[in-house]
DNA sequence: CGCTAACTCTAGCATTGCTAGATTCAGTTT
DNA sequence: AAACTGAATCTAGCAATGCTAGAGTTAGCG
């Protein structure tokens, strides 16, 4: 009998979800500190030893949390790329970038902040961060060297702005100036 | 007697220091996870105590390393755009951002990725975080409300480019272009 | 010499991540 | 239907953590 096995691996599959799920529910709430095995164990239902049987550890569970999220910020990027006029493109992806910032705090730290252990540049790097990374290249063209290296500069000065957002050093009024700013300045990057 | 309480005080500021340094080590040698109370006390050669007397807790510590890393940081730039020539200063700044970044991992880390109590926007802002600041806006001019925001995405883009040098994603050898592309980027900004 | 106050340490608490071993439960076989 | 087997889950507890109360020591003063 095989669909014992296939419903007991997908309740696995859906208990796996679940935990991270609720990490991420705690993250926002409470922040990532509040984050610990009893709490969220507690939350899911199960034991603490159950956490382990599906993650190796506490930070495991935090990096699963970061390529969900990464995820959803790259397909929120692609939509909204694809819903801009193509000379819009690279604001579309601005704009996207820091609104899932600004909206999902504690799943953005998990991605850009925390310690983890993803790897972002070997052969097991997760679908998710390609696709992240790929998304915002999109924006400057066709996949090339330049684009990339365009990709990847723009996207540390949207860190930088997302962080300094979050820590209140830029006033929020000025916002757009700002991104207007930086928008140009990589639309009119000299070839 | 004044002296023996002025003694006390500057015996005190030692130790002080001692604490932040021997943290800092500690840091670049085995990493923050290692940065216990007892290893530091041990390091320091008091008892764990002693360090709750100079500091509130354990992230007051690295709250303070990350501090004087920022000094340092403002300092190096600030050397480096002096002995480079005028037109070179942009370069200057974002090579010794780079270079530091690179030599003190650790530091760095306190300073712009880990869980901090560091506040950059209100008035209790340490004076070495203005400086670092403030050294970035002078590559750009005078101080104003441009260069200001100049200096913000530039700086997102070095913090971006760190952090993307130190996982690996960026091999080394191409470093040099995509800082060109990065000060080519910043230096023909329109106005 | 003795008193006081500042300083420092020992010892221990609560909480953390994580795990071994007991226990329960579901599925299979007789 | 009953017993067996192995997987799944929990209870209980360990070592390490940040932090602190209270004891003990030391240094400066009359």
């Amino acid at each position: 009998m095989v669909t014992a096995t296939e419903r007991r691996e997908r309740q696995r599959a859906e208990r796996h979800q679940l935990i991270i799920t609720a990490a991420r529910e705690l993250a926002e709430t409470e922040g990532w500190e509040a984050v610990t095995t009893r709490k969220l164990a507690d939350k899911v239902e199960y034991s603490q030893p159950v956490l382990y049987g599906h993650f190796a550890n506490m930070e495991a569970i935090r990096d699963a949390v970061a390529v969900e999220g990464i995820g959803e910020m790259a397909e929120q990027m692609r939509e909204a790329r694809l819903a801009a006029p193509e000379s819009e493109g690279i604001r579309a992806i601005c704009t996207s970038y820091l609104a899932f910032a600004a909206a999902h705090p504690a799943a953005y730290q998990a991605m850009f902040s925390l310690p983890t252990k993803v790897k972002w540049a070997s052969a097991e790097t997760p679908a998710p961060l390609r696709a992240a990374f790929n998304e915002i290249v999109s924006a400057f063209g066709p996949y090339n060297e330049r684009n990339a290296a365009l990709a990847e500069l723009i996207w540390g000065s949207l860190h930088g702005m997302a962080v300094l957002l979050r820590s209140g050093r830029i006033p929020q009024e000025q916002q757009e100036q700002r991104l207007d700013l930086l928008v140009a300045l990589f639309a009119d990057a000299p070839a």
